[in-house]
DNA sequence: ACAGGCTTTCACCAACTCTTCACCAACGCC
DNA sequence: GGCGTTGGTGAAGAGTTGGTGAAAGCCTGT
C-alpha cells in the first residue's frame, strides 16, 4: 500500500518516500483538497481559497492544475487514485486503490495520513 | 438500519456511508423533497423550486428526476423506500422500511385539505 | 537580454448530464 | 370491465462540463 505523507510547511508530498515535486499552485490545490478529505469542493471554493476572487465563467485554472497534480501523482502510485471529480460540482480528495473509477459514485473509505 | 446522510453544500447523499452519486438536478430534486420530509409536494411547486417558471402542460421532468434518484437511492438500500408517488399531486420524502408501498392513496376531492 | 521554470490561457475532444419522446402500467371513475 | 388520465420507464439527441496537450505570458536569476 503507498504511504502517504504531507508535509504542508514545506509544500512537499511524498509516496512511499518519493518526493511528487510539485509546484506552489499544485501544492495548494492539493492541500486544499487533502485537508477537506472526503469532502467534495466546489471549483468555486477552491477558485476562491487559492486565487481569491470570483471564479471567472469558463477559467479552467482549477482543472488545469488537477490534472498537473494527478500526473505527478500517478508517476508515484499507478495503483491510486486521489483526485475525484464530482461531475458539475467539483473534487474530492481520498486516497483510494485502483487506477481510477472517476468518481461519483463508490464507497468512501481511506485512510491518508495527513502530517503536519 | 440505513443511515442517511445529506450533505447540502457538496451536494452529496450517503447512505451506509455509501455516496448515492446524485448528478446536479438530481439532488436538487432531492434535497427539494427532503428539506420538507413527510409533507406532500406538488409537481408545480418542485417544478417551479427548480426551474423557475409553470409547469408545461405534459412535461415529465420532474417524473424522470425522481425515477433517477429512486433508483441510485434503492441501489443502496433496497429494503428502504424514501420518494413516494402521491396519485394526481405529487410525492413526499418519508424513509420508510420495505421495498415499496407505493404509498398512501389520498383523492383530491373537492372538499381536499390542502396542507401548506 | 536570455534561459529556465512556473503559471495561465486556449482549443479541441471526450465524457457526462439534461431534456424530451414514446410506450406501457397503474389509477380513478363510470 | 372499459375508458380517460396520470405516473413509470427506457432510450436518444442536444447541450454542458471536464480532460488534455500545447502555446503564450511571467518571473527570477544570470
Amino acid at each position: 500500500m503507498a504511504n502517504l505523507e504531507i508535509r504542508p510547511a514545506e509544500m512537499q508530498v511524498l509516496i512511499d518516500d518519493q518526493r511528487a515535486g510539485l509546484t506552489v499552485r499544485e501544492f495548494q490545490i492539493f492541500w486544499v483538497l487533502a485537508e477537506r478529505q472526503d469532502r467534495v469542493v466546489t471549483r468555486e471554493e477552491i477558485y476562491r481559497l487559492i486565487w481569491d476572487g470570483r471564479l471567472p465563467r469558463r477559467n479552467r485554472s482549477v482543472d488545469v492544475f488537477v490534472r498537473k497534480v494527478r500526473v505527478k501523482l500517478e508517476k508515484l502510485a499507478p495503483e491510486w487514485s486521489y483526485i475525484h471529480t464530482h461531475f458539475g460540482i467539483g473534487y474530492r480528495f481520498s486516497p483510494e486503490p485502483g487506477g481510477d473509477q472517476s468518481s461519483a459514485s463508490s464507497a468512501a473509505s481511506s485512510n491518508g495520513n495527513l502530517n503536519s
